[in-house]
DNA sequence: AAGCCCATCCGAA
DNA sequence: TTCGGATGGGCTT
């Protein structure tokens, strides 16, 4: 049989109410794929299927833990972060992406740091940008907290889900 | 292989 | 405050 991108395994999901609007949480059988924020479930489900375009997507009806946990991380509640960090992960990614992303999961909650910082920390000093363009493309939202990296200035610089939500974040954990 | 985009940063005007 | 140049990964032609 030939092999087509439909033969990947199913992606399951779920959406619950947080604070900072809809979560979506995305997984297969390795890991959590996705968290997604949005204002509405329509988003969401859009940025979802913009991201992965060709998975079969499949809405889970009964409660899983993954999610629970994923919207207490988002909710700062501060006993359950540990757990929501320690999930299994099945991000995709480049050798690079995936270097930014596990330094991004080093910033504990309550500090920042800056793009060139973080270019400094995976060995690359001079790919401030390519850097910024891997934050960017994170799609796991709080797992890996791309939130804590701010400009040189002080300034918030973009958020995938809005700036707002980003500071909102930021906002959060520096009172901890 | 070439060109374009980008959530940067710094120095100069 | 604005502007241009350096910079490098990812994606499209």
């Amino acid at each position: 049989m030939a092999r087509s991108p439909l033969d990947q395994p199913v992606l399951h999901w779920q959406i619950g109410a947080v604070g900072l609007g809809r979560a979506l949480v995305a997984w297969s059988a390795q890991g959590v794929c996705a968290v997604l924020l949005g204002d509405d479930d329509a988003a969401v489900l859009a940025e979802l299927r913009q991201g992965f375009p060709d998975r079969v997507l499949q809405h889970d009806e009964t409660p899983h833990p993954w999610v629970s946990a994923v919207q207490a991380e988002l909710e700062g509640m501060r006993a359950k972060q540990a757990h929501a960090m320690s999930l299994p992960l099945d991000m995709g990614g480049t050798a690079f992406q995936q270097t930014v992303w596990a330094a991004l999961r080093q910033i504990p909650s309550g500090q920042t740091v800056t793009y060139s910082e973080l270019a400094q920390q995976v060995g690359r000093p001079r790919a401030v940008r390519a850097v910024a363009s891997a934050c960017a493309a994170n799609v796991l939202a709080v797992l890996i907290p791309c939130h804590r990296v701010v400009r040189r200035d002080g300034s918030p610089s973009g958020y995938r889900w809005g700036p707002a939500r980003k500071q909102a974040l930021l906002a959060r954990e520096a009172r901890s």
